[in-house]
DNA sequence: TCGTCATTTCAGTAATTACTGAAATAACTG
DNA sequence: CAGTTATTTCAGTAATTACTGAAATGACGA
C-alpha cells in the first residue's frame, strides 16, 4: 500500500469496517480512497495505491457502482474510466440509507407480508404470526417515517436533526397539559 | 430443520439476512426462532429445531448475548439456561441501534478524530483531512440526534415518527414566512 | 482489418469464517 | 467424593468468500 500516512489510516479503517458491514475489505478501502482523493482515480491508480490486483479493483468498483456509491467520470481524449464519490456527504448518506433499505429492509417486509397472508395451522403458528405482525408494524412505521424525511432537502434535514430534542420537549409539554386536563376532570368527578 | 412451515420461512429468511449484515446464518436463525417462540427455549431445543450442533448453538447464543439481543431465563428446579427475546419490539430496536452504533459508528468517529488531530504533511493530506472533517461533522450531527431521541419512551418515539412529515411542513411554513419578511425588507431598501 | 489499450470474466487458489465432535469445565446431587 | 447433567472450549474440517492471473471481450485508431 502506497499512500500518505493519514490517508492510509483512513483507508485501512474503512477496510476493517467493511467486513463488519456486509461489504468486504477491498470495497471498503477503495471507497475510502476515492472519498478522500482530490481528483477522480482510474483503476490503475487504485491498483498502485492499494497494492491489489487489477481484477479485484474491477470487481470491487462494480460492486460500488451497484451500491450507487461511486460516480464514473471521463476526461477528454482519455478512454479510461475515472471514479469519484459525490462531494456532498448528505447525498452519500441518502444513497447509503436507500440502498441498505432496499437490501435489508424491503426483502424482510415482503417475507413478513407473505407469511402473514397465510392461515396458521397451529397455536404455535398463530403466536408466531402475532410476533411477526408486531415486527411488521414497527418496520412499516419506520419506513413511513423514512420515506417522509428522505424527501427533505439537506438544510431542512439538518434542521430537523438539530431540532430532534426540541420537538420532543414540545411533545412533552403537550402531554403535560393534556394530563393536567385529565387529572382536573378526574378530580372533579371524585 | 424441524419447524412449522410459517416459522421455518421466517427462520430461513433471517438466516439469509444474517449474512447480509455482519451476523452469520446460524445466529440469525436462532434469533428468529427465539423471537417467534411462545416460550423460552433451551439449547437442546434449538439444536432440534434447527438441526445444528450443540456447540454451534452455544457459540451463537454467546454472540447474541454479546449483542444484548437475548434474555437468559431460568425455570424453577431446572438448571438449564432458557433464552428469549424481549417482548417489546421497540426495545429490540433500541438495543439494535445502540449496539450497531457501538460497533460501527463509534470506532469510525474515534479514528476520524485521531486523524484530524494530526498535522497534514502535504496538500493531499490537507484535502483528505477536509473530507474526513465533513464526514466527522455529519456523523456527529446524526449521533447527537440519536442520543437525543433514544431517551424517548416508546409512545413518544412513536409520536415523533408519525409526526416526521408534519414537523417538516411546519419548518417549510416557517421558512416561507422568514423569506417573505426578507424579500419585503429587500424591496424596502431598493 | 489489425494492433493497442481498458476493462471484464472466470477458473483456480488463498484466506477467512462457520461449524462440528470430542474433550474440558462447571455446577449441581446423592 | 463420584456421578450426572449443562455448558464451553477448541482443534480440525467444511463451507464460503475474497482475490489473482490469464484469457476473453470490447472499443477504439491506424
Amino acid at each position: 500500500m502506497n499512500l500518505p500516512p493519514l490517508v492510509q489510516s483512513f483507508v485501512l479503517h474503512f477496510g476493517e469496517m467493511g467486513s463488519r458491514w456486509g461489504i468486504n475489505r477491498t470495497v471498503g478501502q477503495i471507497y475510502a480512497l476515492l472519498y478522500v482523493s482530490p481528483e477522480p482515480l482510474n483503476a490503475e491508480q487504485i491498483v498502485e495505491a492499494l497494492g491489489i490486483s487489477r481484477s479485484n479493483v474491477s470487481m470491487s468498483l462494480r460492486e460500488l457502482q451497484a451500491w450507487n456509491l461511486v460516480l464514473l467520470k471521463h476526461l477528454p481524449d482519455d478512454r479510461r474510466d475515472f471514479f469519484t464519490t459525490p462531494d456532498d456527504v448528505w447525498q452519500i448518506l441518502r444513497t447509503l440509507a436507500e440502498e441498505r433499505k432496499k437490501r435489508e429492509v424491503d426483502p424482510t417486509l415482503s417475507v413478513l407480508r407473505e407469511i402473514l397472508m397465510q392461515q396458521p395451522a397451529s397455536e404455535a403458528e398463530r403466536h408466531a404470526q402475532a410476533r411477526m405482525s408486531e415486527m411488521h408494524g414497527l418496520i412499516e412505521q419506520l419506513t413511513t417515517w423514512y420515506e417522509d424525511v428522505k424527501q427533505l432537502e439537506t438544510d431542512r434535514l439538518a434542521t430537523l436533526l438539530t431540532l430532534g430534542a426540541k420537538v420532543t420537549r414540545l411533545l412533552e409539554a403537550k402531554d403535560k397539559i393534556v394530563s393536567l386536563g385529565r387529572s382536573k376532570r378526574t378530580t372533579e368527578k371524585g
